[in-house]
DNA sequence: ATGGTCGACTCTCGA
């Protein structure tokens, strides 16, 4: 069974891309990034003719978040709890559309995150909002992750988490020492749930000593051509059995297909579960 | 060569 998520860059512009990587790599599970647009908007009828279910967390314009299955999830999920208490949102106030998650016939939880980005981090004071948001949405993940744990619930988590987790996984580490992805705060804030929940995050374990492997190329200064990229996304299980995990690889060449996004999809295998 | 990319959307922001 493949597992896949993309920072797609807004779902309408690269529905076709989307469409011809549903059939060719055709994932049980794909979760998807950046949709950029609000639910009515989203293209139910093309994903429906790839032949997936959307379970979608739009807003206008910016983030949103979506799970495509080829079959029913229930406990469907479409905002972090207390995320909008993190934003300072009264009661009631959709939060930025951040997550989505369900369970899955197969007994396991199916999660998608857009971790806010958290830039500019150092202009004081309003700037800094951004990075105090990221760390508190964060603290949020870990509660709602420590949930499931606790209640031994097998979860898979995939997504932009907006963190370069080594200086190996970007071209030019001390172009970023204060840059919101590499912080000391951000790095440390996502290993404790990593360690804590015991994670595991599949694309460093079958990859271990590869480094300079990326899943986004800024559309700006060539980076592309220069292959100057970044590791931000990332897909991580918990509850699972380590040989459960048979494959996990990103699909760079979507990177240099017309109008791309700029970030790349990853997929992972894993064992065939028995349906709950 | 005084710019540089892209997407959504409004006279600009977020990445």
């Amino acid at each position: 069974m493949k597992i896949a998520t993309w920072n797609i860059n807004s779902v309408r512009t690269r529905i076709g891309l989307l469409q011809d990587y549903l059939r060719e790599v055709s994932p049980e599970f794909m979760c998807l990034q950046e949709i950029k647009c609000m639910n009515q908007d989203f293209p139910f009828a093309e994903i429906e003719q790839a032949g997936y279910k959307a379970y979608v967390s739009g807003q206008k314009a910016y983030n949103g978040t979506a799970i495509l299955t080829k079959s029913e999830l229930s406990e469907v999920l479409t905002a972090l709890p207390d995320s909008a208490e993190a934003e300072g949102l009264a009661a009631g106030e959709n939060p930025q559309a951040r997550f989505t998650a369900g369970l899955t016939k197969y007994g396991f939880y199916i999660i998608s995150v857009y971790v806010p980005n958290g830039n500019p981090p150092l202009k004081q004071p309003e700037s800094k909002e951004k990075l105090v948001y990221k760390l508190k949405w964060f603290d949020c993940l870990h509660k709602y992750l420590k949930g499931l744990k606790e209640a031994e619930k097998p979860f898979i988590i995939c997504g932009d988490f907006n963190v370069i987790i080594e200086d190996t996984d970007v071209y030019n580490p001390d172009n970023y020492r204060t840059n919101a992805l590499m912080l000391p705060e951000v790095r440390t804030k996502l290993d404790e749930i990593a360690k804590d929940l015991d994670l595991l995050n599949t694309f460093k374990t079958l990859h271990k000593g590869e480094t300079h492997l990326y899943s986004f190329w800024d559309y700006t200064m060539r980076c592309w051509e220069k292959n100057h990229g970044m590791l931000i996304d990332d897909i991580f299980m918990c509850g699972f059995k380590e040989s459960a995990l048979l494959n996990a690889l990103i699909d760079k060449d979507m990177r240099a297909k017309e109008k791309p996004s700029d970030h790349v999809p990853l997929q992972i295998e894993i064992t065939d579960l028995k349906k709950i």
